[in-house]
RNA sequence: GACCCCAUCGUCCAGUGGUUAGGACACGGCCCUUUCAAGGCUGAAACACGGGUUCGAACCCCGUUGGGGUCGCCA
C-alpha cells in the first residue's frame, strides 16, 4: 500500500489521451499580470499536449465597465505570448439568463434557500467572530424559515439573497498538482450564490459557464483553492459532473508577497515593450514552478509543448526574478530568427530617430541592418539594447564615453589615428584582413601595441569603449564613414589640446 | 484568528531511502589581451528546527517554526 502522491493521482483523473477543454478567465482590468499569463501558459500547454480546446472567458459580472479597452489589452498579451482562444471569447456578463436559470434550478433542488439577513447585521457578525478568534461563518438564520414565512417576507418586498446550503460530513478532491486536499464541511459556510438582485455570483457563474463551456480540466492560481470547495458543493447540488481541478503555485515578488499590479508589478505588455521577447517569456514563466527534469531551461516553445506534463509543477510559490528573465531573453535573442528581431528592433530605431519610416522597404538597408543585427546579437540582454550600443552603425550623432574619452583620447592619440587613417586610406580592399594589416604597420612604426590603436579607434567610431571585434564592426561601418569619424576625432583630440594649454 | 497549501544555495529548478546534494541566474576570482555589457574556466553558497520509522533519511510519519493563500450581496 504505497501512499499516492500527486503524480498518481493525476493519472488516475485524467489520462493522457483524453480530449480536454481548458480554459483561462481573467477580469477584465486592461492588465495581464505574469501571474495570470503563466496560468494561461500551463492551461494552453496542457491543451496542446493533449489536442484539446483552450478557451478564453471574461469574468466581468461585476465591473459595468466592460468595455473593450479594459479586454483588449489583456487578449492582445495572450497573443503575444502565442495563446488566442480556440473558440468565441465568452464574456460572462452576457449569460446572466443562463445563470438565473440554473439558479431556479438550484432552488428546485432544496439545496438552497433565500437569506433575508441585512448586510449590516452580517458584517457585525463577522467582525464579532474575528474579534473572538472564531471562523466567520454564517449561522443558518433563514434557514429555518418555513415556505410559507419566507412567502410572506418575499410579498411584504423584504429584500433576499440566496444561501446554497453546505450538507454535514466533510468534503475531499483530488488536485492534480496538490494531490488530495480535505475541508470539513463546517469550515465552509452558507455561502451566497445569488445577490439580492437575483443575479448570480463568482462561484454560482463560474460553474454554470465551466459545464457549459464543456471545461473538462479547470487549472488556475492556488489562489482559487477555497473556492474550489464552494464550486464542487454547487456541482452537486446540481448534480453535474465535477472537472479535474489543479491549483498551481502563486506568483511573489522578491519581497515574497503576491505579485500585484497595485504593488507596481508590471504588465506582461510592458515586458514586451522594454524588449523581452514573447518566447523569452513564455520559457520563463513556465520555468517558474515546472522543469523538464532534465535540466534542459532555455528552450523553444515546441520543446517545451513536447516535455511538459502537469504532473511535474511544484507545489510551492516561486519568486519572479527579472535578472533570470533577462538572461534567458540574451540566449533566446541568440537563437531568433533574424526577421523578428528586425520586426522588433526597426519601430524602436524609428522611435530613437535612428531610421525614417520608409527606409526598411530598400532591401540594401535592411541587408544592412541584418548585418549588424547579426554582429550585434551576441551581446544583447533586452532588443532595446540595440538602439543604445548599435546606434552609431546608423548616424554620426553619438557623443564619446566620458571614461574612453579620458582614457584613449590622449594628446598622442591624434596622431595615430591621423596615420591609421591614412594607412586604411591606402588599402584597396575593406576587409579585416587588411585592416589587421593596416594596424600592424603603425603599431609597428610608432612602437606601440595594438590594443593603444584600437581602444581610441573603437572609441572615434562608436563613441563606446566596449561593442564587437574592432575589425568586424570597421568593415560594417564602411571605409568612407571610418575615415570621417577618426579624422573628426582627430579634431577633437587636438581642441582638447589647445583648450588645455590656454 | 480560523481553515487550506507549502518548505533543498540569495533566487529558480533537479534530486522520492545509501549522491563528494547537481544545474541555471546573480555574486567573487582567473583566463582570453581586441575591449566587455561578449566568451571560457573556476570559487563561495542550501537540505528551517525537533522528534520518530529505518542498518541508513533532503527524501517516509508527527510536531514546531517560517512563508503563502482564503475568509464579501468582488472576481
Amino acid at each position: 500500500m504505497n501512499t499516492d502522491n500527486s503524480a498518481d493521482n493525476s493519472e488516475n483523473v485524467s489520462n493522457s489521451d483524453t480530449p480536454c477543454v481548458v480554459r483561462i478567465a481573467p477580469s477584465p482590468s486592461g492588465y495581464l499580470h505574469v501571474g495570470t499569463a503563466r496560468t494561461a501558459i500551463f492551461n494552453w500547454l496542457y491543451a496542446r499536449k493533449r489536442g484539446g480546446k483552450f478557451l478564453i472567458r471574461i469574468e466581468d459580472t461585476d465591473i459595468e465597465r466592460s468595455e473593450s479597452d479594459l479586454v483588449q489589452p489583456i487578449l492582445d498579451a495572450l497573443k503575444w505570448l502565442g495563446m488566442e482562444s480556440d473558440e468565441e471569447i465568452v464574456f460572462q456578463s452576457t449569460r446572466d439568463e443562463l445563470h438565473r436559470k440554473y439558479l431556479a434550478k438550484l432552488m428546485d433542488s432544496g439545496c438552497a434557500y433565500r437569506c433575508f439577513c441585512s448586510k449590516e447585521k452580517l458584517a457585525a457578525a463577522r467582525e464579532l467572530a474575528m474579534k473572538e478568534k472564531r471562523a466567520p461563518r454564517y449561522d443558518r438564520a433563514c434557514a429555518q424559515f418555513s415556505a410559507e414565512e419566507v412567502k410572506a417576507k418575499l410579498e411584504a418586498g423584504e429584500a433576499s439573497v440566496i444561501r446554497i446550503s453546505i450538507p454535514d460530513g466533510s468534503t475531499t478532491y483530488t488536485d492534480m498538482v496538490l494531490g488530495d486536499i480535505t475541508r470539513e464541511n463546517v469550515e465552509i459556510e452558507d455561502f451566497v450564490v445569488a445577490r439580492a438582485n437575483g443575479r448570480a455570483l463568482y462561484n454560482f457563474a463560474v460553474v454554470v459557464d465551466d459545464y457549459e463551456m464543456g471545461v473538462t480540466d479547470v487549472i488556475r492560481g492556488n489562489d482559487h483553492i477555497t473556492n474550489t470547495f464552494k464550486q464542487i458543493h454547487i456541482y452537486r447540488a446540481l448534480e453535474l459532473p465535477e472537472p479535474n481541478f489543479a491549483h498551481v503555485p502563486l506568483l511573489l515578488r522578491p519581497d515574497k508577497r503576491k505579485i500585484s499590479k497595485r504593488l507596481g508589478d508590471k504588465d506582461v505588455a510592458e515586458y514586451g515593450a522594454e524588449g523581452i521577447l514573447p518566447q523569452t517569456m513564455f520559457n520563463y514563466l513556465c520555468l517558474l514552478g515546472w522543469s523538464p527534469k532534465d535540466g534542459r531551461e532555455v528552450m523553444k516553445i515546441a520543446e517545451i509543448q513536447e516535455a511538459f506534463d502537469i504532473a511535474g509543477i511544484n507545489k510551492n510559490n516561486p519568486v519572479f526574478d527579472i535578472q533570470k528573465l533577462q538572461a534567458f531573453n540574451k540566449d533566446h535573442i541568440k537563437m531568433s530568427p533574424i526577421e523578428q528581431l528586425v520586426s522588433l528592433i526597426a519601430p524602436k530605431m524609428q522611435i530613437a530617430g535612428l531610421i525614417t519610416s520608409d527606409w526598411l522597404e530598400n532591401p540594401e538597408n535592411r541587408g544592412y541592418l541584418e548585418t549588424v543585427i547579426d554582429l550585434m546579437r551576441e551581446r544583447l540582454r533586452v532588443i532595446d539594447d540595440f538602439v543604445i550600443s548599435a546606434g552609431f552603425f546608423f548616424g554620426d550623432n553619438f557623443d564619446y564615453d566620458e571614461k574612453g574619452d579620458r582614457k584613449q583620447f590622449i594628446p598622442e592619440a591624434a596622431e595615430r589615428l591621423t596615420a591609421l587613417a591614412n594607412e586604411f586610406e591606402t588599402k584597396s580592399v575593406f576587409d579585416k584582413e587588411s585592416l589587421e594589416e593596416a594596424l600592424d604597420t603603425i603599431a609597428e612604426k610608432f612602437e606601440i601595441k595594438r590594443a593603444a590603436l584600437i581602444h581610441p579607434t573603437r572609441l572615434a567610431v562608436s563613441g563606446l569603449t566596449v561593442g564587437p571585434g574592432l575589425f568586424d564592426l570597421l568593415v560594417t561601418v564602411g571605409l568612407e564613414k571610418t575615415l570621417v569619424r577618426m579624422r573628426k576625432a582627430v579634431e577633437y583630440i587636438n581642441s582638447k589640446k589647445t583648450e588645455v594649454s590656454s
